[in-house]
DNA sequence: ACTTTATATTGAACGTTGTTCATTATTTTT
DNA sequence: AAAAATAATGAACAACGTTCAATATAAAGT
């Protein structure tokens, strides 16, 4: 035993990370352990810190990949919207987000299971996997209101907005609406309740 | 050993909590185990078991709390402000939440880590405390605009948005806004960039 | 008052986790 | 061919959630 693999650094980085994305799409992010990864790969757990200091910087790497792949659906979207209304443009946008919210939703959880606060600040590169998912909405506000001076600040806005209604949304923590003109149970009755609800949101936005 | 105290089950659960909220307190969420909290109550952990079914479903009885608490400073606020005009109050609210969020950070993050989401919807209480979070803003709304048909849905909205910008800016997930008129490193000026965002997101909503 | 039943609490155990590290196997350099 | 450098291992550690037979205490029955 302890066959000496033909595997670069960059290679076992590569299968680590792709192994942790396979078990958090098939059993959650709850399951991504180190023994886990290894059982994967046919390695041995020890052998993942000679490439990530600890799973917490693993978990934070995944979660670039999250993003990444967030930011490219995104500005796929961004783009074919093109020549459309703004605010059929913005509600796209949000839809877009929803849909891989829902696709990728264990991906899209670990990006705010736990605190990585603190880490993210020294691993510089997260920074910019974050901006990246911003960036589709600001190029629209940019295309289509070139004279607002704010455009970037509004963006922020924006999309933290379309956030916190997704996630207060999609985890439950939104009371239910009242009004009787939304059947609860279904869920397409309840994705109604999100439409109305962006909708709405990017239109009083826009108004402005 | 083996001494049974004369604790009724409804104050060992009262002991419990108690304790779970004071080591979160010190160490954050992730120092609440329940060898830490049999430590600080003098029992032994397997007892905590006789009171909870497991540690998720005690998270979540720490969470109705922080809601509670969460709710009733919202509520002071909201009482408070009777009177002055609609904009002032929805900031001074907001500005409640965000001041609830840096002081309790530890309880405050506690509530969006680790997904429950499941075990949410067995446990119908949470559902009336997270009800009572979003009463506040309704209740403003519905003094403020009463001939609002669509109350309930734009506290939700608003709330929500409220939300969404202090979550992503009190984690680091906002990307930094480039404009110079804030120092970046001063915490005074990333408060001010909170504040901006949401009287913004307030100002535009109110014009609606 | 004594015995029996019920209940609260324990302590030890199990399986799992992240993580470390001396040892071993392999490659690279001399 | 020997020596130095590196990759991978396997075993161990402490801590975790959780379970459960054993035990100590309180309550009930006689």
């Amino acid at each position: 035993m302890a066959r000496r693999k033909d595997h670069s650094r960059e290679e076992l980085k590569e299968l680590i990370l792709s192994a942790a994305w396979d078990i958090i799409a098939s059993g959650g992010v709850s399951k991504l352990t180190a023994r886990e990864i290894g059982k994967k790969i046919g390695y041995v757990p020890g052998t993942i810190y000679n490439i990530f200091p600890s799973m917490e910087v693993l978990q934070l790497h995944v979660n670039a990949r999250t993003l990444k792949l967030l930011a490219e659906k995104l500005g796929k979207v961004t783009e074919k919207g093109r020549g459309t209304p703004l605010e059929a443009r913005l509600i796209g946008l949000a839809r877009a987000y929803l849909a891989f919210a829902q696709t990728y939703r264990p991906f899209w959880m670990a990006l705010f299971a736990n605190d990585l606060t603190d880490l993210k600040q020294t691993q510089s590169w997260y920074g910019q996997a974050i901006e990246e998912v911003f960036l589709p909405l600001e190029t629209i506000l940019r295309e289509e209101c070139p004279d607002n001076p704010s455009v970037r600040e509004d963006s922020h806005i924006l999309w933290s907005s379309v956030h916190g209604i997704t996630y207060l949304w999609a985890t439950g923590k939104m009371p239910p609406a009242k009004e009787s003109h939304v059947k609860k149970t279904s869920s397409a009755g309840k994705k109604a309740e999100w439409e109305r609800m962006v909708t709405r949101l990017v239109g009083v936005f826009c108004a402005a």
